[in-house]
Order: C-alpha cells, then sequence, then structure tokens
DNA sequence: CCAGTAATTATTCAAGCGTATAATAACAGC
DNA sequence: GCTGTTATTATACGCTTGAATAATTACTGG
C-alpha cells in the first residue's frame, strides 16, 4: 500500500488554499458541517496538514474571516480613492461597487452572516468586525465630505458623520436585500435605488457625471 | 438510585421552552456549539425530549428561526396597523420601533446572522426568509403609499415600491450598524438618524407629529 | 547524487455528536 | 385510590469530531 503522491507548496499558496476551502465549505454546508476533514478535501489535502498551518480550528475561521472582509473592501476601496475622478463621481462608483458582483454575491452573504453571528460568540470575531465597520464608515465619511465640499457646502463633521452612517446603513441594507432575494430584484437593481437614494439623503445633490472634476 | 423528580408539561409550553433554549444556546455558543444535549440542560429537561417534541434537531431549528422573526415583526407590525394614528405618525413610529428595543438587539441580531447563513444551504430556511421579507416589504409599501396621500402626493405603485426599497435597506442597514456596534453609536440614536434620512428620501416630508389625522 | 529537513500523509485517540430504545414516574379519569 | 396512558428519564449505539503522534516522502543545499 502506497501513500499517496503530493508536492511541497509554499506556506503561502497553503494557506491560501485552505482559506479558500473553508469558504467555500462554509458557504455551501453552513458552520456546523464545515469540518476540518471536509475543509482538507477540498483543498486537496489531509486532514492532518490543517494543523501543521493553523494551530486549531479556530484559528484558521479567523483567518477565513479576515480574508473574506479583505476581498470585500477591497475593490470598494479602489474606486473611492481612485482621485482623478469627480467627488460626486467616486461616491457614485464606490456605491455601485458595493451593490454590484464581486460585493454583493449570495456566497459572499452567506459567509458574511455566519461571521456576524459569531461577533457575540468570540470576541475575536468582534475585533475583525469593529476593524472593518470603522474603516468602512470613514471611506464613507470622507467621501460625503468631499461630495459637500464639491458642492460649495460646508462639510460640517457632524453632518457628514450622520450622512456617513445614513449612507452606510443604506448601502449595506440594500446589499442585504438585493443579494438575498435577487431574483425579486431584476427588474429594479439595488444600485439604481442606492444612488438615487443618497442624492435625496445628500439634499439633492446630483451623482451623475460631471464634465469637469473639482 | 433514584431517578430526577418532574412534572408532565403542556405540549405549548415544552415547546416554547425548548424553542427559548435553543435561541439562548444559539446566541450564546454559536450554531456549532448549539447542542441537543446543551439545549436540553438550558431547557430544564433531559435530551430524550427533544425528540418526542421535534422528530429531528434541524426542525427545532426551524421551529426556532420562526419564532425569532415572529417575535421581531409583531411589535413593529402593530404600530403599522394602529390606525388612529396619522399615516406619517404610523411609519414614523414603525421605524422607530424597528430600531429600538427589543428589536433592535445584539442578541437578536446574532440569531438573525445565524439563520441568515443558513438560508443558502437549507431550502426550508430561505422560504421562511422569503415570506418574512416580502411581508415586511409590503408593510412598509403601505405606510408609503398613505403617507404620501397624506401629503396629497400621487401614490403611483412604481415610486412607493422603489421608496419601499430604498426604506427597508435604510431600516435594515442601521439596524445592523446600530446594534452591531451600539456602543460606538450611543451618542446619535440609530432611530433619529433613521426619522431624518426617511424624511430625505420622501422628498422633504415631515414624519413628525401633526395635530390631525388625515 | 546524496543527506538533511520539514511538509505531508496515515493512523490513532478520547470526547462529543444526533439518534434510538427501554424503563419509569407523573398525572387523568374513573 | 387504583389503573392506564404517556411524558419524561436513563442508557446505549454508531459515527464524527478536533486534535495528537508517528511514519514517510518531496524537495533543498552541498
Amino acid at each position: 500500500m502506497s501513500r499517496r503522491s503530493f508536492h511541497r507548496a509554499s506556506e503561502a499558496e497553503r494557506r491560501r488554499d485552505l482559506i479558500v476551502a473553508t469558504l467555500d465549505c462554509i458557504a455551501e454546508c453552513g458552520l456546523q458541517n464545515a469540518t476540518v476533514r471536509e475543509i482538507a478535501a477540498r483543498a486537496g489535502v489531509t486532514q492532518g496538514l490543517i494543523r501543521h498551518y493553523f494551530s486549531s480550528k479556530d484559528l484558521m475561521l479567523q483567518a477565513a474571516y479576515r480574508d473574506l472582509m479583505a476581498s470585500m473592501v477591497a475593490s470598494a476601496e479602489n474606486t473611492a480613492d481612485h482621485r482623478p475622478l469627480t467627488a460626486r463621481r467616486r461616491l457614485r462608483e464606490f456605491i455601485v461597487s458595493n451593490l454590484s458582483a464581486p460585493v454583493a454575491d449570495a456566497k459572499k452573504l452567506s459567509l458574511w452572516a455566519a461571521f456576524i453571528s459569531h461577533v457575540r460568540v468570540d470576541p475575536v470575531f468582534a475585533e475583525i468586525h469593529k476593524e472593518n465597520y470603522l474603516a468602512f464608515r470613514d471611506t464613507v465619511e470622507g467621501l460625503v465630505a468631499d461630495v459637500l465640499t464639491d458642492a460649495g457646502q460646508d462639510p460640517d463633521p457632524a453632518r457628514c458623520r450622520e450622512l456617513a452612517i445614513a449612507l452606510n446603513g443604506l448601502i449595506d441594507g440594500l446589499w442585504l436585500e438585493g443579494t438575498l432575494v435577487d431574483d425579486l430584484f431584476a427588474e429594479k437593481p439595488a444600485a439604481e435605488i442606492a444612488i438615487r437614494s443618497a442624492e435625496a439623503l445628500l439634499g439633492g445633490i446630483s451623482l451623475a457625471d460631471e464634465l469637469h472634476a473639482s
């Protein structure tokens, strides 16, 4: 009886494979049934290897949560920092990007929910969530300040904060609605509704394309 | 060695106890660690009894999900139907009620997330979610139509639908933000922000108290 | 081409899981 | 009070779990 052949991969490569397999497994089978054996099988390795890279299953789940959130903020964060664009256009792109693929994705939502449900159970998950939330809100707040300035209004910090919270809520809520019941949503894309709503929240400032940057 | 004493409870009473224990256990230990033994212990019975009331653990989880959602829509639904009030005031109360205790509660949010993460795993959970979402959106849509009419505007169905989706998103999103990071939120209650934002979405219609109903 | 290293597999372990069944005691009706 | 019913307890079963250890094989550096 011979052993199965294998190849020695780099640490970065293996860890990534294992994290991807973990996320796939949780999304498909739920946290309850995401066992180390199933995850290892999906990653194409045997279960013993997991403990070679993560000293416990919990640590691997935390790493997977961090990875998921990083992948979700990455694309949106890019558009928010794309300086050549108008402030209004950056906010617009930011909203659209958060309400389209790959962020608005049923699998990602499922994973997000699974991890959020553990925020109260495990303090480490709470910490990861808090970091990501604050970063997201700060991004929105910065965009709002830029848009107000661009529109010739005073970017009062208190007003920016409140608008950021409201916009953040609107984006999160429509993200939920749009990806949870997407079949019912095909007619009216969440992104379009979000843009019109954001304009209303901003007191009528249009987020449509402009000819010159501020 | 004598057996532990017990009392024979009614079916309704026992089922309620078991469901409450299930929700407590999931909120505290997570779905992974919500075992039949732990749930039974919290309900003050032995594990064998669970299968006397639920033919499997999954069925008990489904019952718990239904119970959770019913408890969350109940209070808000009441205010939405409280006819003596102005339409504007009913919408206002509906929003406030969804963003205050007992709906805006960290434990409930944790439970909601745990179940949402199972919507993609188990079709029964998907069904339960869909029913509740549609009912909630219809309630908001009805309130929006009433408010528009009250303000002398045409309650165009398409506009009502879009406003309902946006308001629904706003409420859900602020519910998430407010209860997930409530310590950072004490200064500015989510409900106040929601009211002001809803007024903006409605094109400036005030939701403040009025002297006479429509 | 050989030796050393460590990534990977294979196997084992105790504990805990959901489920099933048999024994028992609480209560209802007479 | 006694008796029948059944809600409840107690116990057992087979399986899976996360973790630990030992054996092996792929690769690195000389």
